[in-house]
DNA sequence: AGAAGGACCAGTGGTCCGTA
DNA sequence: AGAAGGACCAGTGGTCCGTA
């Protein structure tokens, strides 16, 4: 009802054939310390012998004839396939700079996610339909629909954990208070996020429990080595 | 670990080979006080228009050769494709006669999947994988895997609402119980099944849903037509 | 080099319908 | 005529990787 219209936060900043940009070397460094999952990377790799065919390509808007580029073109006016600037770390109320959005609006399009399941699930409980309680592809294609179309599934579940509990850094560092908080209740992270305001309509993202189970296994054998009580610190 | 041999309260009745038997015309008539689920029936209806295909056949279990049917077939040896009894109403403790299955082994069955379930979930928790609260696919394959070969979805599925509340009458009068249950919490089907010690771990029956809200509809019309609170009744 | 997201894929929930 | 269940199918959760 409310969220109808391309949202106004960051639509004014959309990349419409993104103009090559230097490049700042990002100062983050690559070794990580919360990258390696033990024994995950196995599991990977049969996927990556897959997928070798060649992907459709979808041209989006074009209404000019081909062969002919002199039209209203180049500049900002042929429709070339949009998508949204990269997100950076902000402050609460902080405005990105440059061609980027900040955390605000990431955590808006949470927000609105969130209004979208509401939306679902009120059709379907008036349906006496089966009723989502987590934001599932039908919320994602019923947000589509109402015109969001910079929502999607792979954005919205690859920062999920940072909206959970961020803490001013970035992706890999978001997973630490949420792993640290598992490892205080008995490592259950699905029930954490049941019990979150804000996690609760979300799906466990893969990675974060793969930390977690890897984590417990690593503080169980220490606990056991050093004679502590197992499994359940206190 | 304790359900890995063929089930012992059915095996010895199960029919390999059903012989021709004497059909007794089931008194049970056909006009549905149950069956007609108001606006279902066209929905249904683009489903019939497909699946004209031919099925494959699964030729289970054949060591002999082509041809050649002397060997010792015919009698009880040959292993023909098997399937269990068909389920009759029976009471509490009452066995049931002829080649029948009664409900004490329909309900075991059900404990069955319940231990398997279990089973299952232990080793989620272990791994640090999803971990089901519900019967599902994978909870099946587990089951057939284990040499439950006579647990199968459709079957388990087909029966749950009895296991809920069966009141001695069969399929079509099952479902009454749980739909007056649902009159009476709000019809809130989904919350009554996971409150349920039986019915937790199962999906709530399509069926069922569309009963329950057929019915609270009719309730609310009527309701409203006799000028009664709306909705909530008291 | 690094990020946004279209599109793919294995395995799911659901149940039809060829079979006995 | 009525029931058991193999097998099918649309749409899911999950995320890869061609793209900008």
């Amino acid at each position: 009802d409310t969220t109808n219209a391309l949202d106004a936060l960051s639509q004014e900043g959309l990349s419409q054939e993104q103009v090559l940009q230097e490049k700042e070397a990002a100062g983050s460094g690559g070794g990580g310390t919360w990258e390696a999952v033990p024994g995950a990377a196995a599991a990977a790799e049969k996927k990556k012998q897959r997928r070798k065919v060649q992907r459709k390509l979808v041209d989006v808007n074009r209404h000019i004839d081909d062969e002919n580029e002199d039209d209203d073109n180049g500049g900002s006016g042929g429709t070339e396939r949009q998508r949204e600037h990269p997100f950076i770390v902000t402050e609460p109320g902080e405005v990105a700079r440059g061609k980027k959005n900040g955390l605000d609006y990431l955590f808006h399009l949470y927000e609105q996610c969130r209004d979208f399941l509401i939306q679902v699930q009120n059709i379907a409980k008036e349906r006496g339909e089966k009723c989502p309680t987590k934001v599932t592809n039908q919320v994602f294609r019923y947000a589509k629909k109402a015109g969001a179309s910079y929502i999607n599934k792979p954005k919205m579940r690859h920062y999920v954990h940072c909206y959970g509990e961020n803490v001013g850094a970035w992706r890999q560092a978001c997973y630490k208070p949420l792993v640290a908080i598992a490892a205080r209740q008995g490592w259950d992270i699905d029930t954490i996020f049941n019990a979150h305001p804000r996690l609760a309509i979300w799906y466990v993202p893969t990675k974060l429990r793969q930390l977690c189970h890897a984590e417990r296994n690593t503080a169980a054998a220490s606990s056991s080595a050093s004679g502590g009580g197992d499994q359940l610190p206190f």
